[in-house]
DNA sequence: TCGGCATGCGACCGACCAGTCATATGACCG
DNA sequence: CGGTCATATGACTGGTCGGTCGCATGCCGA
Protein backbone atom coordinates (compact mmCIF):
# COMPACT_ATOMS: atom_id res chain seq x y z
CA UNK A 1 0.00 0.00 0.00
CA UNK A 2 1.26 3.17 -0.60
CA UNK A 3 1.75 5.66 2.59
CA UNK A 4 -0.73 8.24 3.35
CA UNK A 5 1.88 10.96 1.38
CA UNK A 6 1.13 9.56 -2.01
CA UNK A 7 -2.33 10.35 -2.18
CA UNK A 8 -1.76 13.87 -0.20
CA UNK A 9 0.72 14.93 -3.62
CA UNK A 10 -0.33 17.39 -5.92
CA UNK A 11 -2.26 15.73 -9.09
CA UNK A 12 0.01 16.58 -11.36
CA UNK A 13 3.62 14.99 -9.57
CA UNK A 14 1.05 12.31 -8.75
CA UNK A 15 0.14 11.81 -12.14
CA UNK A 16 3.42 11.74 -13.41
CA UNK A 17 5.32 9.61 -11.20
CA UNK A 18 2.66 7.13 -11.99
CA UNK A 19 2.49 7.78 -15.39
CA UNK A 20 6.56 6.71 -15.59
CA UNK A 21 5.97 3.94 -13.18
CA UNK A 22 3.84 2.05 -15.60
CA UNK A 23 5.86 2.62 -18.51
CA UNK A 24 8.94 1.50 -16.63
CA UNK A 25 7.37 -1.87 -15.08
CA UNK A 26 5.41 -2.46 -18.59
CA UNK A 27 8.72 -2.88 -20.32
CA UNK A 28 10.28 -4.29 -17.97
CA UNK A 29 10.63 -7.13 -16.24
CA UNK A 30 10.10 -6.69 -12.03
CA UNK A 31 14.00 -7.70 -11.76
CA UNK A 32 14.97 -5.23 -14.74
CA UNK A 33 12.34 -2.40 -13.87
CA UNK A 34 14.53 0.06 -11.66
CA UNK A 35 13.43 2.58 -9.07
CA UNK A 36 16.19 4.96 -9.78
CA UNK A 37 14.56 5.25 -13.78
CA UNK A 38 11.21 6.03 -12.99
CA UNK A 39 12.49 8.37 -10.63
CA UNK A 40 15.10 10.12 -13.01
CA UNK A 41 12.34 9.77 -15.78
CA UNK A 42 9.89 11.84 -13.60
CA UNK A 43 11.94 14.37 -12.54
CA UNK A 44 11.62 13.36 -9.03
CA UNK A 45 14.06 12.81 -6.26
CA UNK A 46 14.57 8.94 -5.48
CA UNK A 47 13.87 9.50 -1.81
CA UNK A 48 10.41 11.03 -2.43
CA UNK A 49 9.77 7.31 -4.14
CA UNK A 50 10.30 6.36 -0.84
CA UNK A 51 7.99 8.57 0.73
CA UNK A 52 5.13 7.40 -1.11
CA UNK A 53 5.76 3.74 -1.29
CA UNK A 54 7.71 1.05 1.18
CA UNK A 55 9.61 -0.21 -1.79
CA UNK A 56 9.79 -1.30 -4.63
CA UNK A 57 7.57 -4.29 -4.50
CA UNK A 58 5.11 -1.56 -2.75
CA UNK A 59 4.80 -0.02 -5.76
CA UNK A 60 4.83 -3.02 -7.95
CA UNK A 61 1.80 -4.33 -6.10
CA UNK A 62 -0.03 -1.37 -6.32
CA UNK A 63 0.33 -0.47 -9.80
CA UNK A 64 -0.50 -4.58 -10.56
CA UNK A 65 -3.48 -4.78 -7.75
CA UNK A 66 -4.94 -1.35 -7.40
CA UNK A 67 -3.97 0.77 -10.45
CA UNK A 68 -4.05 -1.21 -13.62
CA UNK A 69 -7.19 -2.82 -12.40
CA UNK A 70 -8.78 0.33 -12.34
CA UNK A 71 -7.99 1.55 -15.16
CA UNK A 72 -8.75 -1.44 -17.32
CA UNK A 73 -12.35 -1.64 -15.67
CA UNK A 74 -12.74 1.68 -16.28
CA UNK A 75 -12.04 1.25 -20.40
CA UNK A 76 -13.49 -2.45 -20.36
CA UNK A 77 -16.62 -1.51 -18.35
CA UNK A 78 -19.48 -4.19 -17.50
CA UNK A 79 -19.56 -7.23 -19.63
CA UNK A 80 -22.31 -7.80 -21.29
CA UNK A 81 -25.61 -9.68 -20.71
CA UNK A 82 -27.15 -9.68 -24.09
CA UNK A 83 -27.49 -12.51 -26.24
CA UNK A 84 -26.02 -16.04 -26.29
CA UNK A 85 -23.07 -17.33 -24.04
CA UNK A 86 -21.13 -17.28 -27.62
CA UNK A 87 -21.63 -14.34 -28.38
CA UNK A 88 -21.10 -12.67 -25.06
CA UNK A 89 -17.79 -14.46 -24.93
CA UNK A 90 -17.14 -12.95 -28.51
CA UNK A 91 -18.00 -9.20 -26.93
CA UNK A 92 -15.74 -10.22 -23.98
CA UNK A 93 -12.60 -11.17 -25.82
CA UNK A 94 -13.61 -7.83 -28.09
CA UNK A 95 -13.43 -6.03 -25.18
CA UNK A 96 -9.73 -7.16 -23.94
CA UNK A 97 -8.71 -7.08 -27.60
CA UNK A 98 -9.38 -3.05 -27.83
CA UNK A 99 -8.15 -2.53 -23.82
CA UNK A 100 -4.76 -4.10 -25.40
CA UNK A 101 -5.17 -1.79 -28.86
CA UNK A 102 -5.92 1.44 -26.31
CA UNK A 103 -3.67 0.53 -23.92
CA UNK A 104 -0.69 -1.25 -24.69
CA UNK A 105 1.32 -0.76 -21.52
CA UNK A 106 -1.42 -1.28 -19.18
CA UNK A 107 -2.53 -4.25 -20.83
CA UNK A 108 1.00 -5.72 -20.46
CA UNK A 109 1.28 -4.50 -17.09
CA UNK A 110 -1.81 -6.76 -16.98
CA UNK A 111 -0.49 -9.72 -18.21
CA UNK A 112 2.97 -9.04 -16.62
CA UNK A 113 1.51 -11.51 -13.95
CA UNK A 114 2.30 -14.25 -16.02
CA UNK A 115 6.19 -13.65 -16.32
CA UNK A 116 8.66 -15.81 -14.74
CA UNK A 117 10.90 -14.54 -11.97
CA UNK A 118 13.20 -15.89 -9.13
CA UNK A 119 11.49 -13.48 -6.51
CA UNK A 120 9.11 -15.38 -4.38
CA UNK A 121 7.15 -12.32 -2.88
CA UNK A 122 7.05 -11.17 -6.37
CA UNK A 123 6.17 -14.69 -7.50
CA UNK A 124 3.23 -14.96 -5.08
CA UNK A 125 1.53 -11.61 -6.04
CA UNK A 126 1.45 -12.85 -10.31
CA UNK A 127 0.29 -16.04 -8.59
CA UNK A 128 -2.50 -14.46 -7.23
CA UNK A 129 -3.38 -12.34 -9.95
CA UNK A 130 -3.68 -15.60 -12.10
CA UNK A 131 -5.55 -17.52 -10.03
CA UNK A 132 -7.89 -14.57 -9.45
CA UNK A 133 -8.44 -14.00 -13.09
CA UNK A 134 -8.85 -18.21 -13.71
CA UNK A 135 -11.81 -17.97 -11.28
CA UNK A 136 -13.06 -15.20 -13.10
CA UNK A 137 -13.23 -16.97 -16.24
CA UNK A 138 -14.06 -20.05 -14.80
CA UNK A 139 -17.22 -18.91 -13.63
CA UNK A 140 -18.05 -17.20 -16.51
CA UNK A 141 -17.72 -20.40 -18.25
CA UNK A 142 -19.40 -22.24 -15.74
CA UNK A 143 -22.60 -20.53 -17.36
CA UNK A 144 -21.96 -21.56 -20.29
CA UNK A 145 -21.95 -25.39 -19.08
CA UNK A 146 -25.16 -24.45 -17.21
CA UNK A 147 -26.89 -23.08 -20.35
CA UNK A 148 -25.71 -26.08 -22.12
CA UNK A 149 -23.44 -23.83 -24.76
CA UNK A 150 -20.68 -25.22 -23.78
CA UNK A 151 -19.44 -29.25 -22.86
CA UNK A 152 -16.25 -30.04 -21.09
CA UNK A 153 -15.57 -32.78 -19.07
CA UNK A 154 -13.22 -31.40 -17.16
CA UNK A 155 -14.02 -27.40 -16.78
CA UNK A 156 -10.74 -26.70 -14.89
CA UNK A 157 -8.63 -27.86 -17.55
CA UNK A 158 -10.90 -26.25 -20.10
CA UNK A 159 -10.44 -22.62 -18.36
CA UNK A 160 -6.82 -23.01 -18.47
CA UNK A 161 -6.78 -23.80 -22.22
CA UNK A 162 -9.31 -21.07 -22.79
CA UNK A 163 -7.63 -18.83 -20.71
CA UNK A 164 -3.95 -19.28 -22.98
CA UNK A 165 -6.12 -18.79 -25.99
CA UNK A 166 -7.67 -15.02 -25.06
CA UNK A 167 -4.92 -14.24 -23.20
CA UNK A 168 -1.02 -14.94 -24.49
CA UNK A 169 -2.73 -16.54 -27.74
CA UNK A 170 -4.69 -13.48 -29.27
CA UNK A 171 -2.05 -10.87 -28.31
CA UNK A 172 0.68 -13.14 -29.97
CA UNK A 173 -2.42 -13.27 -32.67
CA UNK A 174 -2.47 -9.38 -32.69
CA UNK A 175 0.91 -8.55 -33.00
CA UNK A 176 1.78 -10.54 -35.68
CA UNK A 177 -1.20 -8.79 -37.26
CA UNK A 178 0.33 -5.64 -36.66
CA UNK A 179 3.42 -6.92 -37.87
CA UNK A 180 5.04 -5.73 -34.59
CA UNK A 181 7.17 -6.47 -32.18
CA UNK A 182 5.85 -6.30 -28.11
CA UNK A 183 8.46 -3.68 -27.48
CA UNK A 184 7.99 -0.91 -30.66
CA UNK A 185 3.97 -1.63 -29.73
CA UNK A 186 4.81 -0.28 -25.66
CA UNK A 187 6.41 2.88 -26.85
CA UNK A 188 3.24 3.85 -28.49
CA UNK A 189 -0.03 4.92 -26.69
CA UNK A 190 -2.03 3.66 -29.10
CA UNK A 191 -2.86 1.03 -31.97
CA UNK A 192 -6.47 2.63 -32.91
CA UNK A 193 -5.43 3.02 -36.38
CA UNK A 194 -3.97 0.16 -36.77
CA UNK A 195 -6.03 -2.15 -35.85
CA UNK A 196 -10.06 -0.79 -35.89
CA UNK A 197 -13.41 -2.22 -34.45
CA UNK A 198 -13.74 -4.09 -37.50
CA UNK A 199 -10.26 -6.19 -37.51
CA UNK A 200 -11.07 -6.91 -33.49
CA UNK A 201 -14.08 -7.69 -34.14
CA UNK A 202 -12.82 -10.45 -36.77
CA UNK A 203 -10.34 -11.61 -34.47
CA UNK A 204 -12.36 -12.28 -31.83
CA UNK A 205 -15.10 -14.12 -33.57
CA UNK A 206 -12.08 -16.03 -34.62
CA UNK A 207 -10.84 -17.32 -31.20
CA UNK A 208 -14.19 -17.57 -30.34
CA UNK A 209 -15.08 -20.06 -33.19
CA UNK A 210 -11.54 -21.72 -32.27
CA UNK A 211 -12.90 -22.19 -28.70
CA UNK A 212 -16.30 -23.43 -29.80
CA UNK A 213 -15.59 -25.41 -33.10
CA UNK A 214 -12.08 -26.07 -33.02
CA UNK A 215 -9.83 -27.12 -35.97
CA UNK A 216 -11.50 -30.65 -36.79
CA UNK A 217 -14.85 -30.08 -38.41
CA UNK A 218 -15.82 -27.85 -41.53
CA UNK A 219 -16.84 -24.49 -40.03
CA UNK A 220 -20.44 -24.39 -39.79
CA UNK A 221 -21.83 -21.41 -41.68
CA UNK A 222 -20.73 -18.09 -40.31
CA UNK A 223 -23.37 -16.98 -37.47
CA UNK A 224 -24.92 -13.78 -38.00
CA UNK A 225 -22.76 -10.56 -38.48
CA UNK A 226 -22.29 -8.55 -35.79
CA UNK B 1 29.45 -19.91 -29.90
CA UNK B 2 31.65 -20.87 -27.25
CA UNK B 3 35.41 -20.43 -27.56
CA UNK B 4 37.65 -23.48 -28.56
CA UNK B 5 38.69 -23.82 -25.10
CA UNK B 6 35.10 -25.01 -24.43
CA UNK B 7 35.22 -28.13 -26.20
CA UNK B 8 38.45 -28.70 -24.89
CA UNK B 9 37.71 -29.05 -21.70
CA UNK B 10 38.11 -32.29 -19.34
CA UNK B 11 34.15 -34.09 -19.79
CA UNK B 12 33.54 -33.63 -15.83
CA UNK B 13 34.71 -29.95 -15.65
CA UNK B 14 32.56 -29.22 -19.00
CA UNK B 15 29.57 -31.11 -17.35
CA UNK B 16 28.73 -29.73 -14.34
CA UNK B 17 29.58 -26.43 -15.33
CA UNK B 18 27.00 -26.74 -17.77
CA UNK B 19 25.14 -28.43 -15.26
CA UNK B 20 24.95 -25.04 -13.52
CA UNK B 21 24.34 -23.31 -16.33
CA UNK B 22 21.06 -24.76 -16.86
CA UNK B 23 19.55 -25.02 -13.62
CA UNK B 24 20.83 -20.71 -13.43
CA UNK B 25 19.11 -20.14 -16.72
CA UNK B 26 16.55 -22.22 -16.32
CA UNK B 27 15.41 -21.21 -12.93
CA UNK B 28 15.41 -17.22 -13.11
CA UNK B 29 14.97 -14.36 -15.86
CA UNK B 30 17.78 -13.85 -18.60
CA UNK B 31 18.21 -10.31 -16.71
CA UNK B 32 18.38 -12.22 -13.24
CA UNK B 33 20.80 -14.85 -13.78
CA UNK B 34 24.13 -14.78 -12.69
CA UNK B 35 27.60 -15.93 -14.37
CA UNK B 36 29.21 -15.28 -10.79
CA UNK B 37 26.54 -17.49 -9.10
CA UNK B 38 27.25 -19.82 -12.19
CA UNK B 39 30.85 -19.89 -11.60
CA UNK B 40 30.37 -20.33 -7.55
CA UNK B 41 27.82 -23.12 -7.73
CA UNK B 42 30.21 -25.10 -10.51
CA UNK B 43 33.55 -24.24 -8.35
CA UNK B 44 34.80 -22.66 -11.30
CA UNK B 45 36.66 -19.09 -10.96
CA UNK B 46 34.65 -16.24 -12.71
CA UNK B 47 37.60 -15.57 -14.98
CA UNK B 48 37.51 -19.23 -16.75
CA UNK B 49 33.88 -18.64 -17.40
CA UNK B 50 34.90 -16.20 -19.82
CA UNK B 51 37.66 -18.21 -21.67
CA UNK B 52 34.84 -20.28 -22.49
CA UNK B 53 32.31 -18.05 -23.49
CA UNK B 54 32.16 -14.63 -24.69
CA UNK B 55 30.15 -13.30 -22.32
CA UNK B 56 26.43 -13.91 -20.76
CA UNK B 57 24.93 -13.60 -23.81
CA UNK B 58 26.90 -16.19 -25.91
CA UNK B 59 26.62 -18.78 -23.33
CA UNK B 60 22.83 -18.11 -22.95
CA UNK B 61 22.61 -18.33 -26.67
CA UNK B 62 24.66 -21.58 -27.21
CA UNK B 63 22.12 -23.21 -24.59
CA UNK B 64 18.89 -22.07 -26.11
CA UNK B 65 20.04 -23.06 -29.45
CA UNK B 66 22.37 -25.76 -29.29
CA UNK B 67 22.79 -27.54 -25.69
CA UNK B 68 18.98 -27.45 -25.19
CA UNK B 69 17.07 -28.28 -28.28
CA UNK B 70 20.02 -31.64 -28.44
CA UNK B 71 18.95 -32.91 -25.15
CA UNK B 72 15.15 -32.06 -26.14
CA UNK B 73 16.17 -34.17 -29.52
CA UNK B 74 17.57 -36.66 -27.86
CA UNK B 75 14.73 -37.10 -25.40
CA UNK B 76 11.75 -36.55 -27.84
CA UNK B 77 12.70 -38.83 -30.72
CA UNK B 78 11.28 -38.45 -34.23
CA UNK B 79 7.84 -37.53 -34.46
CA UNK B 80 5.53 -40.30 -35.16
CA UNK B 81 4.33 -41.12 -38.46
CA UNK B 82 1.82 -43.22 -37.55
CA UNK B 83 -1.78 -42.89 -37.21
CA UNK B 84 -4.04 -40.53 -38.58
CA UNK B 85 -3.30 -36.40 -37.84
CA UNK B 86 -4.96 -36.31 -34.46
CA UNK B 87 -3.66 -39.49 -33.05
CA UNK B 88 -0.10 -37.84 -34.52
CA UNK B 89 -0.58 -34.59 -32.52
CA UNK B 90 -1.36 -36.26 -29.50
CA UNK B 91 1.85 -38.19 -30.06
CA UNK B 92 3.58 -35.16 -30.47
CA UNK B 93 1.71 -33.67 -27.61
CA UNK B 94 2.34 -36.17 -25.00
CA UNK B 95 6.29 -36.79 -25.86
CA UNK B 96 6.34 -32.89 -25.39
CA UNK B 97 4.76 -33.37 -21.66
CA UNK B 98 6.74 -36.52 -20.94
CA UNK B 99 10.06 -34.10 -21.48
CA UNK B 100 8.45 -31.37 -19.44
CA UNK B 101 7.96 -34.18 -16.57
CA UNK B 102 11.18 -35.86 -17.02
CA UNK B 103 13.52 -32.59 -17.36
CA UNK B 104 11.43 -29.96 -16.03
CA UNK B 105 14.56 -27.34 -16.59
CA UNK B 106 15.66 -28.11 -19.79
CA UNK B 107 11.76 -27.62 -20.51
CA UNK B 108 11.85 -24.44 -18.66
CA UNK B 109 14.83 -23.72 -20.57
CA UNK B 110 13.43 -24.05 -23.83
CA UNK B 111 10.23 -21.75 -23.14
CA UNK B 112 11.80 -19.37 -21.62
CA UNK B 113 12.21 -17.80 -25.11
CA UNK B 114 8.47 -16.88 -24.66
CA UNK B 115 9.73 -14.54 -21.68
CA UNK B 116 9.87 -10.74 -22.29
CA UNK B 117 12.69 -8.91 -21.42
CA UNK B 118 13.95 -5.55 -22.42
CA UNK B 119 17.26 -6.48 -23.39
CA UNK B 120 16.94 -6.06 -27.18
CA UNK B 121 20.07 -8.71 -27.95
CA UNK B 122 17.89 -11.46 -25.87
CA UNK B 123 14.74 -10.24 -27.13
CA UNK B 124 15.97 -11.08 -30.86
CA UNK B 125 17.48 -14.05 -29.79
CA UNK B 126 13.82 -15.24 -28.26
CA UNK B 127 12.21 -14.23 -31.10
CA UNK B 128 13.74 -16.34 -34.00
CA UNK B 129 13.47 -19.38 -31.69
CA UNK B 130 9.31 -18.79 -30.89
CA UNK B 131 9.22 -17.94 -34.90
CA UNK B 132 11.00 -21.18 -35.47
CA UNK B 133 8.59 -23.04 -33.21
CA UNK B 134 5.76 -21.74 -34.74
CA UNK B 135 7.14 -22.85 -38.27
CA UNK B 136 7.81 -26.07 -37.46
CA UNK B 137 3.89 -26.29 -35.69
CA UNK B 138 2.66 -24.49 -38.78
CA UNK B 139 4.13 -27.35 -41.23
CA UNK B 140 2.20 -29.94 -39.03
CA UNK B 141 -0.39 -28.30 -39.25
CA UNK B 142 -0.86 -27.70 -43.41
CA UNK B 143 -0.27 -31.33 -43.46
CA UNK B 144 -3.26 -31.87 -41.55
CA UNK B 145 -5.21 -29.28 -43.23
CA UNK B 146 -3.99 -30.98 -46.59
CA UNK B 147 -4.69 -34.68 -45.66
CA UNK B 148 -8.48 -32.79 -44.72
CA UNK B 149 -8.39 -33.89 -41.35
CA UNK B 150 -7.88 -29.87 -40.13
CA UNK B 151 -9.79 -27.17 -41.51
CA UNK B 152 -8.58 -23.52 -40.84
CA UNK B 153 -9.52 -19.98 -42.20
CA UNK B 154 -6.84 -18.85 -41.26
CA UNK B 155 -4.03 -21.36 -40.76
CA UNK B 156 -1.42 -18.33 -38.81
CA UNK B 157 -3.68 -17.81 -36.75
CA UNK B 158 -4.57 -21.30 -36.02
CA UNK B 159 -0.86 -22.25 -35.79
CA UNK B 160 -0.41 -19.80 -32.82
CA UNK B 161 -3.44 -20.51 -31.20
CA UNK B 162 -2.56 -24.32 -31.06
CA UNK B 163 1.21 -23.05 -30.17
CA UNK B 164 -0.34 -21.77 -26.72
CA UNK B 165 -2.45 -24.89 -26.43
CA UNK B 166 0.30 -27.14 -26.32
CA UNK B 167 2.64 -24.71 -24.76
CA UNK B 168 1.56 -22.48 -21.81
CA UNK B 169 -1.50 -23.92 -21.48
CA UNK B 170 -0.51 -27.30 -21.25
CA UNK B 171 1.85 -26.21 -18.72
CA UNK B 172 -0.03 -24.62 -16.82
CA UNK B 173 -2.41 -27.46 -16.85
CA UNK B 174 -0.03 -29.97 -15.70
CA UNK B 175 1.37 -27.58 -12.84
CA UNK B 176 -2.34 -27.80 -11.82
CA UNK B 177 -2.64 -31.29 -12.02
CA UNK B 178 0.61 -31.94 -9.77
CA UNK B 179 -0.33 -29.15 -7.45
CA UNK B 180 2.76 -27.44 -7.64
CA UNK B 181 4.54 -24.12 -8.29
CA UNK B 182 7.18 -23.97 -11.15
CA UNK B 183 9.52 -23.32 -8.92
CA UNK B 184 8.99 -26.39 -7.11
CA UNK B 185 9.40 -28.49 -10.10
CA UNK B 186 12.43 -27.20 -11.20
CA UNK B 187 13.72 -27.95 -8.04
CA UNK B 188 13.62 -31.62 -8.62
CA UNK B 189 14.77 -33.43 -11.44
CA UNK B 190 12.08 -35.66 -12.78
CA UNK B 191 8.51 -35.45 -11.71
CA UNK B 192 8.25 -39.55 -13.36
CA UNK B 193 6.96 -40.61 -10.13
CA UNK B 194 3.94 -37.69 -10.35
CA UNK B 195 2.78 -37.91 -12.98
CA UNK B 196 2.77 -40.85 -15.23
CA UNK B 197 2.50 -41.89 -19.07
CA UNK B 198 -1.07 -42.86 -18.46
CA UNK B 199 -2.17 -39.37 -16.88
CA UNK B 200 -0.33 -38.14 -19.16
CA UNK B 201 -1.53 -39.49 -22.55
CA UNK B 202 -5.11 -38.76 -21.19
CA UNK B 203 -4.36 -34.88 -20.60
CA UNK B 204 -2.76 -35.11 -24.30
CA UNK B 205 -5.86 -36.22 -25.49
CA UNK B 206 -8.05 -33.40 -23.65
CA UNK B 207 -5.94 -31.53 -25.01
CA UNK B 208 -5.83 -32.38 -28.43
CA UNK B 209 -9.54 -32.60 -27.91
CA UNK B 210 -9.79 -28.95 -27.62
CA UNK B 211 -8.00 -28.30 -30.14
CA UNK B 212 -10.03 -30.97 -32.65
CA UNK B 213 -13.63 -30.21 -31.30
CA UNK B 214 -13.38 -27.58 -28.64
CA UNK B 215 -16.23 -26.69 -26.40
CA UNK B 216 -19.35 -25.88 -28.03
CA UNK B 217 -20.70 -29.34 -28.99
CA UNK B 218 -21.48 -32.61 -27.11
CA UNK B 219 -18.29 -34.54 -27.08
CA UNK B 220 -18.36 -37.37 -29.67
CA UNK B 221 -17.73 -40.67 -28.50
CA UNK B 222 -14.50 -41.35 -27.66
CA UNK B 223 -11.76 -42.52 -30.25
CA UNK B 224 -10.32 -45.88 -29.40
CA UNK B 225 -8.25 -46.22 -26.11
CA UNK B 226 -4.76 -46.05 -26.86
C1' DT C 1 7.71 36.18 14.74
C1' DC C 2 8.68 31.54 16.01
C1' DG C 3 8.42 26.48 16.30
C1' DG C 4 7.22 22.24 14.65
C1' DC C 5 5.89 19.05 11.27
C1' DA C 6 5.28 17.13 6.67
C1' DT C 7 7.79 16.77 2.83
C1' DG C 8 11.61 17.46 -0.54
C1' DC C 9 15.90 16.11 -1.60
C1' DG C 10 20.21 13.95 -3.21
C1' DA C 11 24.60 12.18 -1.41
C1' DC C 12 25.70 8.06 0.35
C1' DC C 13 25.93 2.89 1.65
C1' DG C 14 26.51 -1.85 0.86
C1' DA C 15 25.57 -5.33 -2.38
C1' DC C 16 25.90 -7.38 -6.61
C1' DC C 17 27.09 -7.84 -11.27
C1' DA C 18 29.49 -8.34 -16.01
C1' DG C 19 33.61 -8.28 -17.63
C1' DT C 20 39.09 -7.53 -17.50
C1' DC C 21 43.77 -8.35 -16.57
C1' DA C 22 48.15 -9.47 -14.64
C1' DT C 23 50.05 -13.24 -12.82
C1' DA C 24 50.52 -18.17 -11.98
C1' DT C 25 50.58 -22.95 -13.47
C1' DG C 26 51.80 -26.74 -15.81
C1' DA C 27 52.09 -29.58 -20.09
C1' DC C 28 54.76 -30.25 -24.03
C1' DC C 29 58.86 -29.54 -27.04
C1' DG C 30 63.57 -28.96 -28.40
C1' DC D 1 66.97 -27.76 -18.88
C1' DG D 2 64.67 -23.44 -20.84
C1' DG D 3 61.04 -21.65 -23.36
C1' DT D 4 56.45 -21.24 -25.04
C1' DC D 5 51.75 -21.71 -25.12
C1' DA D 6 47.16 -22.86 -23.46
C1' DT D 7 44.78 -22.33 -19.53
C1' DA D 8 43.61 -21.19 -14.54
C1' DT D 9 42.72 -17.77 -11.32
C1' DG D 10 40.77 -14.22 -8.41
C1' DA D 11 41.47 -9.35 -7.38
C1' DC D 12 39.87 -5.48 -9.50
C1' DT D 13 37.04 -1.91 -12.22
C1' DG D 14 33.20 0.64 -13.24
C1' DG D 15 28.56 0.63 -13.04
C1' DT D 16 23.70 0.05 -11.34
C1' DC D 17 20.68 -0.86 -7.99
C1' DG D 18 17.52 -0.65 -3.74
C1' DG D 19 17.28 1.62 0.14
C1' DT D 20 18.75 5.15 4.01
C1' DC D 21 19.73 9.37 6.29
C1' DG D 22 20.31 13.91 7.62
C1' DC D 23 19.70 18.40 6.20
C1' DA D 24 16.74 21.86 3.72
C1' DT D 25 12.42 23.90 2.75
C1' DG D 26 8.18 25.73 3.36
C1' DC D 27 3.57 25.73 5.33
C1' DC D 28 0.52 26.47 9.36
C1' DG D 29 -1.01 27.65 13.69
C1' DA D 30 0.02 30.35 17.85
Amino acid sequence: MPKSTFFRLPEERRARFVHEAIVEFADRTYAEASLSQIARRASIPKGSVYQYFEDKLDLYRWLLTEEAPRLKRAFVGKPSVEGDFWSRLEDFVERGMAFLVEHPRLARLSAAAADPTANPEVRGLHKSICEAGIQELRAVLEAGAESGALHASDLDVATRFVATIIGPGLTDVVLQELGAELHEVLASDSLRKRLGPKRRRALARQAVDFIRTGLGSAKPERRKEA
